[in-house]
DNA sequence: TATGAATGAGATTTCATTCAT
DNA sequence: GATGAATGAAATCTCATTCAT
């Protein structure tokens, strides 16, 4: 949970020479985060940032390479550093005891994941939107998830089958299933952030216990025809 | 399930004066579907669609008003059809009998909505994208759920919480996990159309034992902290 | 001499599809001919071209790919002739008789040169500011010199060496001198378009006599110490 | 051949109060002079020369007017001293002797030209490309040839046609075959700097060579028809 | 009905130049 | 004197849309 600081943290870290970002990129930046979130990315023009950053559309040009370099600075650090969050816990359920349920997993899992996207709505707003828009864009998200991780994600589920905690089905499935609630939550969220009906440890309880009964080893497993 | 035809059946509904939709109308929605699944609407040009359908740039604004017009084409059957009809099954479900359960309820539910996702890849794609690129179609597809629909959906709901078939969450909170279950399948299958590893019955099973299991009453709930 | 036309004559060749040049593209081009001499490429901008032009910016690239796309349609069909053209002449003179001397072969290559720049000042401007300050304008012009042509014009030279005809110098020397005076030419007829003293046969005879006498072998070589 | 020192000589007289040069204009003429040989003037940016000349881009504009400053800077000292220069050997080669053959005349003038050429290679080649692309530079260098060397020149003609020294055409056409032969041995040394084929004393062996016989008095005129 | 050349507003990007530090 | 961030005018190019044929 020490990770999750706001994405803004780690703009430094992508610009700027000795990870110093300044005064002026991150009004371009603040700028540019809230328009992407109000409209898309195409819609927005460069004159458009520079107007509402207070600074020459020029200005933009000479801290970025490109209109496409903004948005990469809002996108990177949240894609070089969600997913690897997001599996990190699954690394540290791994290691921590042998001897831990469904339950004690999922639950930290989904806590670190709500209050994640609670801190960093605007920018999962935009990433949101380009990963359904461009390709490229998805590639990059989707490219974050290395093979090691996926093993390890593989070996956990696996344990916990073993185990008799988890349900006995294609981990493959397991893992959708997974991501659909998280998901879910993370789009509910950033197309309304107006209105917060219930306060996050609620929401926590819920998607847990939602996915622990979900993914539980079942008595007697349902019949289709 | 009579209601799960291909989109394009409903292109006619939509366009020329009596439900008749001409060749060269055909051509350029079909060449325009390609070509906003394959990119973004945003980045098909005019002159890309008619090229590719085979027409002069021209005549895509004899049968169109606008280039958006051609979007509007492609979204409107489905908008128009697609959320009605996943909330008619629900209507279905509340006729019926009073006696359903929360499988039968589910399982029906699941099986339509991936039969439906099958059949129309391209076109969800492409509104998938709009839905979260463009706010106004975002307002379109969720205008769709109108009130009633939503009053039907939450007796359907009490009830079977009074039945005790439905765990006693807020309504809001469990049509969430059921969109949420149901579009990350979605996801998954338009954003991965190649790798087509579960056959459908398969697909129907996992997700409704999954949907059943988690929503179903508790005997003990969990424990957060 | 008898390829010596107007260079507009290959317009079509590199334009439309069969080999029509409409009027638009007749327009476009004739000002951008006019702009590029008067100015240099660089400073003339597409606004500029299309004013002049009297067609709508856009036009211009709904004609021509680029703005260099211009340039080139300007510049290939020179490029694409007047080498050839000049290294045709050489053919000619390898094929006619054994007998030839250098005077005649000289006079003709030079009558026909002359004749060449009278009628298309304006495009060799261009090239010629091209060739001077684009390195790939200038490999394109270069690069029309196929080995072949330059096997062919040894041959002649050292046929003619061989002969008594021509002075037993390197025959990169000879050619560099030749290219010289019609070079010269070429530049003072270009960039003193309006001080024309002397006509055309005059100068033919000039210059051919010029080269003849150059070129000559030479009774007492001079000594330089 | 006292004259022909290296144009770089010349900057301190251009430059600074007292003719002195600051190690900080020095670098950034070299960086100008290297990246314009190279490209073309318009091609090179001012960040590109501040970078290779390890400036700040700003301190191009403390230490010339303008962009247009240091082009200026740099062709300055030749277009003020290479004509003069060139002239002046005419000069010399009148008021050493009257018994003066052209033979003498034509290889002091040559001799000179090509040890300049040698040493000033990169200046000529930045002054060659902005003759032929810019009316204005071009203006400049031709306006250096000023009335009274144009009069000596044509006294030393019409001095040498009466002694039967040289072919008795107009002198306006000798000075362009002068030129040409000189121009053309320019353009081949700063074009293709890599390939040395010849040294120089051959160089100003074949060329003077060339000069003498083609600008002699003929015997038999050559006909032309 | 279909065509496709023409349009012109608007988008991104470059670049010489300024000026506070 | 030197710096380099900021500037904004201008340049090239795109693109949905119109309209005469």
């Amino acid at each position: 949970m020490s990770e999750l600081e706001t994405i803004q943290a780690y703009y430094a870290a992508s610009l700027g020479k000795d990870g110093q970002i300044t005064k002026t990129q991150r009004k371009i930046l603040s700028a540019a985060l809230a328009l992407f979130a109000e409209k898309s990315y195409e819609e927005v023009g460069t004159r458009e940032i520079a107007d509402r950053a207070g600074v020459a559309e020029g200005t933009l040009f000479h801290n970025f390479t490109n209109k496409n370099g903004i948005l990469k600075a809002i996108m990177q650090p949240i894609v070089q550093h969600i997913l690897p969050m997001m599996l990190n816990t699954l690394d540290q359920a791994t290691l921590d005891e042998d001897s831990q349920t469904l339950d004690m997993f999922i639950v930290s899992l989904v806590a670190d994941r709500v209050a994640f996207v609670e801190r960093n709505r605007a920018s999962l707003e935009v990433i949101l939107s380009q990963f359904f828009n461009n390709a490229e864009d998805r590639a990059a998200v989707l490219g974050m998830v290395s093979p090691e991780v996926l093993t390890q994600a593989n070996q956990v589920m696996d344990r916990l089958k073993a185990d008799g905690e988890l349900v006995d089905w294609p981990n493959h499935m397991i893992l959708q299933l997974l991501f659909s609630t998280l998901g879910g939550y993370l789009v509910e969220k950033v197309l309304y952030a107006d209105l917060d009906v219930y306060d996050n440890q609620q929401t926590v309880h819920y998607l847990s216990d939602f996915l622990v009964n979900g993914l539980s080893p079942r008595r007697m497993p349902l019949q289709v025809d």
